[in-house]
DNA sequence: TGTAACGTGCTA
DNA sequence: TAGCACGTTACA
Protein backbone atom coordinates (compact mmCIF):
# COMPACT_ATOMS: atom_id res chain seq x y z
CA UNK A 1 0.00 0.00 0.00
CA UNK A 2 2.80 2.02 0.65
CA UNK A 3 4.29 1.37 -2.92
CA UNK A 4 7.70 2.60 -1.77
CA UNK A 5 9.41 0.37 -3.95
CA UNK A 6 6.97 0.19 -7.14
CA UNK A 7 4.82 -2.44 -8.20
CA UNK A 8 7.03 -4.40 -9.94
CA UNK A 9 9.63 -4.82 -7.34
CA UNK A 10 7.42 -5.74 -5.12
CA UNK A 11 6.90 -8.49 -7.65
CA UNK A 12 10.46 -9.19 -8.07
CA UNK A 13 11.05 -9.23 -4.77
CA UNK A 14 8.41 -11.96 -4.28
CA UNK A 15 9.68 -14.27 -6.90
CA UNK A 16 13.01 -13.49 -5.66
CA UNK A 17 12.22 -14.79 -2.06
CA UNK A 18 10.08 -17.54 -3.34
CA UNK A 19 13.32 -18.97 -5.13
CA UNK A 20 15.71 -18.62 -1.89
CA UNK A 21 12.70 -19.98 -0.07
CA UNK A 22 13.09 -23.50 -2.10
CA UNK A 23 16.53 -23.59 -1.49
CA UNK A 24 16.04 -22.83 2.02
CA UNK A 25 13.14 -24.37 3.40
CA UNK A 26 12.52 -27.51 1.28
CA UNK A 27 16.03 -29.43 0.76
CA UNK A 28 18.67 -28.02 3.07
CA UNK A 29 19.28 -26.29 6.46
CA UNK A 30 21.93 -23.99 4.60
CA UNK A 31 23.27 -22.11 7.77
CA UNK A 32 25.53 -20.14 5.42
CA UNK A 33 22.20 -17.95 4.67
CA UNK A 34 21.70 -17.40 8.26
CA UNK A 35 24.49 -14.92 9.70
CA UNK A 36 21.77 -12.04 9.51
CA UNK A 37 20.34 -11.37 12.36
CA UNK A 38 18.41 -13.89 14.63
CA UNK A 39 15.69 -13.17 17.30
CA UNK A 40 15.89 -15.51 20.00
CA UNK A 41 13.39 -18.16 17.71
CA UNK A 42 15.82 -18.23 14.88
CA UNK A 43 14.22 -16.10 12.94
CA UNK A 44 16.23 -13.86 10.44
CA UNK A 45 15.82 -10.71 9.32
CA UNK A 46 17.62 -10.52 6.17
CA UNK A 47 16.78 -8.04 3.93
CA UNK A 48 16.30 -9.45 -0.10
CA UNK A 49 19.77 -9.35 -1.76
CA UNK A 50 21.63 -11.00 -4.49
CA UNK A 51 21.14 -14.22 -2.67
CA UNK A 52 17.58 -14.02 -3.98
CA UNK A 53 18.15 -13.02 -7.80
CA UNK A 54 17.60 -16.52 -9.12
CA UNK A 55 13.74 -16.66 -8.32
CA UNK A 56 10.92 -17.92 -9.34
CA UNK A 57 7.26 -17.83 -8.14
CA UNK A 58 6.12 -18.06 -4.98
CA UNK A 59 3.35 -21.11 -6.26
CA UNK A 60 6.36 -22.93 -7.58
CA UNK A 61 8.31 -22.64 -4.59
CA UNK A 62 5.17 -24.19 -3.14
CA UNK A 63 4.26 -26.68 -5.46
CA UNK A 64 8.21 -27.92 -5.68
CA UNK A 65 8.32 -27.80 -1.85
CA UNK A 66 4.60 -29.85 -1.37
CA UNK A 67 6.35 -32.55 -2.96
CA UNK A 68 7.80 -33.25 0.12
CA UNK A 69 4.63 -33.55 1.81
CA UNK A 70 3.32 -35.23 -1.75
CA UNK A 71 5.96 -38.11 -0.79
CA UNK A 72 5.01 -38.81 2.37
CA UNK A 73 1.11 -38.26 1.92
CA UNK A 74 1.87 -41.07 -0.37
CA UNK A 75 3.29 -43.52 1.66
CA UNK A 76 0.15 -42.27 3.94
CA UNK A 77 -1.92 -43.30 0.81
CA UNK A 78 -1.74 -46.82 1.33
CA UNK A 79 -3.00 -46.55 4.99
CA UNK A 80 -5.59 -43.77 4.26
CA UNK A 81 -7.08 -45.57 1.13
CA UNK A 82 -8.94 -48.20 3.22
CA UNK A 83 -11.15 -45.00 4.71
CA UNK A 84 -11.67 -43.93 0.62
CA UNK A 85 -12.89 -46.76 0.54
CA UNK A 86 -16.14 -45.86 2.40
CA UNK A 87 -15.98 -42.53 2.03
CA UNK A 88 -15.78 -43.25 -2.51
CA UNK A 89 -12.86 -40.75 -2.98
CA UNK A 90 -10.72 -41.88 -5.35
CA UNK A 91 -7.01 -42.11 -4.56
CA UNK A 92 -4.31 -40.15 -6.93
CA UNK A 93 -0.82 -41.49 -7.64
CA UNK A 94 1.78 -39.44 -6.57
CA UNK A 95 4.04 -38.38 -9.60
CA UNK A 96 7.43 -40.02 -9.78
CA UNK A 97 8.52 -36.05 -10.24
CA UNK A 98 7.41 -35.48 -6.67
CA UNK A 99 9.42 -38.22 -5.40
CA UNK A 100 12.72 -37.74 -7.24
CA UNK A 101 12.79 -34.04 -6.66
CA UNK A 102 11.91 -34.00 -2.84
CA UNK A 103 15.10 -34.90 -1.31
CA UNK A 104 13.08 -35.10 1.98
CA UNK A 105 15.51 -37.41 3.64
CA UNK A 106 16.68 -34.62 5.99
CA UNK A 107 13.67 -34.37 7.41
CA UNK A 108 13.33 -35.94 10.85
CA UNK A 109 11.19 -38.83 12.06
CA UNK A 110 8.55 -36.29 13.72
CA UNK A 111 8.58 -34.09 10.78
CA UNK A 112 7.71 -36.76 8.36
CA UNK A 113 5.07 -38.36 10.67
CA UNK A 114 3.79 -34.77 10.74
CA UNK A 115 3.98 -34.30 7.04
CA UNK A 116 1.62 -37.46 7.25
CA UNK A 117 -0.82 -35.54 8.91
CA UNK A 118 -1.12 -32.41 7.67
CA UNK A 119 -3.98 -31.41 6.22
CA UNK A 120 -4.24 -28.78 3.49
CA UNK A 121 -7.49 -27.70 4.28
CA UNK A 122 -6.40 -25.70 7.53
CA UNK A 123 -7.38 -28.69 9.90
CA UNK A 124 -5.04 -29.28 12.75
CA UNK A 125 -4.27 -32.95 12.10
CA UNK A 126 -0.61 -32.53 13.50
CA UNK A 127 -1.93 -31.14 16.59
CA UNK A 128 -4.20 -33.77 17.03
CA UNK A 129 -1.74 -36.65 16.36
CA UNK A 130 0.52 -34.57 18.87
CA UNK A 131 -1.98 -34.31 21.88
CA UNK A 132 -2.59 -38.70 21.03
CA UNK A 133 0.78 -39.37 20.90
CA UNK A 134 1.14 -37.48 24.51
CA UNK A 135 -1.50 -39.46 25.82
CA UNK A 136 0.21 -42.65 24.69
CA UNK A 137 -2.27 -43.77 22.38
CA UNK A 138 -1.14 -43.37 18.87
CA UNK A 139 -0.98 -45.85 16.63
CA UNK A 140 0.66 -48.83 17.71
CA UNK A 141 4.82 -48.69 17.03
CA UNK A 142 5.03 -51.23 14.12
CA UNK A 143 3.26 -48.91 11.60
CA UNK A 144 3.91 -45.38 12.51
CA UNK A 145 2.40 -43.89 9.28
CA UNK A 146 -0.80 -45.16 10.28
CA UNK A 147 -2.93 -42.15 10.80
CA UNK A 148 -6.15 -42.36 10.60
CA UNK A 149 -8.11 -39.32 9.14
CA UNK A 150 -9.62 -36.84 10.85
CA UNK A 151 -12.16 -33.95 10.34
CA UNK A 152 -13.05 -30.74 12.73
CA UNK A 153 -14.81 -28.10 12.70
CA UNK A 154 -17.35 -26.54 14.94
CA UNK A 155 -17.51 -27.79 18.33
CA UNK A 156 -18.79 -31.14 18.20
CA UNK A 157 -18.56 -34.37 20.09
CA UNK A 158 -18.79 -36.89 17.95
CA UNK A 159 -20.48 -40.41 17.96
CA UNK A 160 -19.29 -42.99 15.73
CA UNK A 161 -22.20 -44.94 16.31
CA UNK A 162 -24.67 -42.42 16.02
CA UNK A 163 -23.92 -40.87 12.50
CA UNK A 164 -21.72 -43.60 11.34
CA UNK A 165 -23.57 -46.92 11.87
CA UNK A 166 -20.29 -48.67 13.05
CA UNK A 167 -16.85 -48.83 13.37
CA UNK A 168 -16.32 -50.48 10.67
CA UNK A 169 -16.91 -47.15 8.98
CA UNK A 170 -13.34 -46.56 9.95
CA UNK A 171 -11.42 -49.55 8.90
CA UNK A 172 -7.85 -47.35 10.56
CA UNK A 173 -9.93 -47.39 13.75
CA UNK A 174 -10.77 -51.14 13.71
CA UNK A 175 -8.74 -53.42 16.02
CA UNK A 176 -9.31 -56.05 14.58
CA UNK A 177 -5.82 -57.13 13.63
CA UNK A 178 -4.12 -55.20 16.36
CA UNK A 179 -2.74 -52.64 14.59
CA UNK A 180 -5.65 -51.03 14.82
CA UNK A 181 -6.62 -47.82 15.78
CA UNK A 182 -7.69 -48.57 19.14
CA UNK A 183 -10.37 -46.13 20.53
CA UNK A 184 -13.62 -45.24 19.38
CA UNK A 185 -14.14 -42.22 17.37
CA UNK A 186 -16.97 -41.46 19.80
CA UNK A 187 -14.07 -40.59 21.84
CA UNK A 188 -12.93 -37.93 20.05
CA UNK A 189 -13.98 -33.93 20.51
CA UNK A 190 -13.72 -31.92 17.52
CA UNK A 191 -12.82 -27.86 17.56
CA UNK A 192 -11.44 -25.53 15.22
CA UNK A 193 -8.43 -25.77 16.91
CA UNK A 194 -8.36 -29.19 16.71
CA UNK A 195 -9.30 -32.56 17.52
CA UNK A 196 -9.07 -33.50 20.93
CA UNK A 197 -9.67 -37.00 22.86
CA UNK A 198 -12.80 -36.78 25.22
CA UNK A 199 -13.00 -37.55 28.93
CA UNK A 200 -13.10 -41.23 28.88
CA UNK A 201 -10.76 -41.92 26.24
CA UNK A 202 -7.70 -41.02 28.10
CA UNK A 203 -9.03 -43.66 30.92
CA UNK A 204 -7.75 -46.12 28.33
CA UNK A 205 -3.92 -45.46 28.42
CA UNK A 206 -0.76 -43.40 29.10
CA UNK A 207 1.03 -41.83 32.04
CA UNK A 208 -1.48 -39.48 34.33
CA UNK A 209 0.30 -36.47 33.69
CA UNK A 210 0.45 -36.64 30.18
CA UNK A 211 -3.35 -37.16 29.79
CA UNK A 212 -3.52 -34.27 32.31
CA UNK A 213 -1.79 -32.34 29.79
CA UNK A 214 -3.76 -33.20 26.98
CA UNK A 215 -7.21 -33.04 28.84
CA UNK A 216 -5.93 -29.29 30.16
CA UNK A 217 -5.57 -28.34 26.04
CA UNK A 218 -8.90 -30.29 25.83
CA UNK A 219 -10.72 -27.67 27.87
CA UNK A 220 -8.40 -25.14 27.01
CA UNK A 221 -9.70 -24.98 23.82
CA UNK A 222 -13.73 -25.90 24.78
CA UNK A 223 -13.44 -22.98 27.07
CA UNK A 224 -11.96 -21.04 24.53
CA UNK A 225 -15.31 -21.26 22.46
CA UNK A 226 -13.03 -21.82 19.52
CA UNK A 227 -11.56 -18.57 19.46
CA UNK A 228 -8.09 -19.45 20.89
CA UNK A 229 -5.78 -18.44 18.68
CA UNK A 230 -4.62 -20.55 16.15
CA UNK A 231 -0.99 -21.78 15.28
CA UNK A 232 0.98 -22.13 12.59
CA UNK A 233 1.07 -25.02 11.58
CA UNK A 234 4.77 -25.62 11.03
CA UNK A 235 5.04 -27.75 8.54
CA UNK A 236 4.08 -26.10 5.36
CA UNK A 237 6.66 -23.78 3.65
CA UNK A 238 5.90 -20.65 4.90
CA UNK A 239 6.49 -21.70 8.38
CA UNK A 240 9.42 -23.69 7.75
CA UNK A 241 10.60 -20.34 6.44
CA UNK A 242 13.14 -18.78 8.94
CA UNK A 243 13.89 -15.59 7.15
CA UNK A 244 12.17 -12.47 7.24
CA UNK A 245 12.37 -10.63 3.80
CA UNK A 246 12.39 -7.25 5.39
CA UNK A 247 10.68 -5.98 1.87
CA UNK A 248 6.70 -6.85 2.17
CA UNK A 249 4.54 -4.79 3.78
CA UNK A 250 4.05 -7.12 7.41
CA UNK A 251 8.14 -6.53 7.75
CA UNK A 252 8.33 -2.93 6.80
CA UNK A 253 5.29 -1.96 9.28
CA UNK A 254 6.01 -4.66 11.88
CA UNK A 255 5.79 -2.23 14.38
CA UNK A 256 2.20 -1.07 13.65
CA UNK A 257 0.94 -3.90 11.72
CA UNK A 258 2.10 -6.60 14.24
CA UNK A 259 1.82 -9.57 11.36
CA UNK A 260 4.45 -11.99 10.18
CA UNK A 261 6.44 -11.65 7.43
CA UNK A 262 4.14 -12.26 4.55
CA UNK A 263 6.43 -15.32 3.57
CA UNK A 264 6.26 -16.32 6.45
CA UNK A 265 3.06 -16.75 6.91
CA UNK A 266 1.82 -20.15 7.75
CA UNK A 267 -0.78 -21.15 4.77
CA UNK A 268 -3.12 -22.46 7.49
CA UNK A 269 -3.50 -19.79 8.70
CA UNK A 270 -4.46 -18.03 5.66
CA UNK A 271 -7.18 -19.82 5.59
CA UNK A 272 -10.50 -19.23 7.16
CA UNK A 273 -11.34 -22.07 10.27
CA UNK A 274 -13.12 -24.63 8.78
CA UNK A 275 -16.87 -24.37 9.41
CA UNK A 276 -17.53 -28.27 8.40
CA UNK A 277 -16.56 -31.97 8.70
CA UNK A 278 -14.86 -31.71 6.03
CA UNK A 279 -11.09 -32.63 5.63
CA UNK A 280 -8.17 -33.03 2.83
CA UNK A 281 -7.43 -36.51 2.49
CA UNK A 282 -3.57 -36.71 1.03
CA UNK A 283 -4.91 -37.99 -2.26
CA UNK A 284 -6.43 -34.65 -2.43
CA UNK A 285 -9.98 -35.62 -2.17
CA UNK A 286 -12.16 -33.59 0.14
CA UNK A 287 -13.76 -35.71 2.68
CA UNK A 288 -16.66 -35.14 4.51
CA UNK A 289 -16.87 -36.99 7.76
CA UNK A 290 -20.52 -36.37 8.70
CA UNK A 291 -23.73 -35.22 6.37
C1' DT B 1 7.80 -7.36 30.68
C1' DG B 2 9.03 -7.43 25.91
C1' DT B 3 8.43 -9.56 21.50
C1' DA B 4 6.05 -12.12 18.05
C1' DA B 5 2.14 -12.79 15.78
C1' DC B 6 -3.14 -13.95 15.32
C1' DG B 7 -7.87 -11.91 14.96
C1' DT B 8 -10.66 -8.51 13.39
C1' DG B 9 -12.56 -4.14 11.98
C1' DC B 10 -11.84 -0.45 8.87
C1' DT B 11 -10.58 1.59 4.52
C1' DA B 12 -9.35 2.17 -0.24
C1' DT C 1 -11.31 -7.96 -1.63
C1' DA C 2 -6.72 -7.00 -0.12
C1' DG C 3 -4.07 -4.45 2.92
C1' DC C 4 -3.48 -1.87 7.08
C1' DA C 5 -3.83 -0.72 11.99
C1' DC C 6 -4.83 -1.95 16.41
C1' DG C 7 -6.21 -4.99 20.19
C1' DT C 8 -5.13 -9.05 22.09
C1' DT C 9 -2.98 -13.41 23.10
C1' DA C 10 0.98 -16.53 23.67
C1' DC C 11 5.35 -17.24 25.20
C1' DA C 12 10.18 -16.67 26.76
Amino acid sequence: MSGSGGPSEGTQNATEESRDMQSDSCCREDSTLVTERRNRSGIISEPLSKSLKRSRAISQYIATCSAAAAVANANANRLVQSSIVSTGAKPQTVPAQHRSQTGHSKLDRGALVSGLLDSPSGLHLAQAAELLRRAGMLLPMGDPTGLGVSGVGDLETVSASDSLGSVTDFPLLSNGGGSGFPFHPGLFIMTPAGVFLADGALSHGGGLTEQQQAQSELSSAINGNGKKKRKRCGLCPPCRRRINCEQCSSCRNRKTGHQICKFRKCEELKKKPSGGLEVMLPTGAPFRWFQ
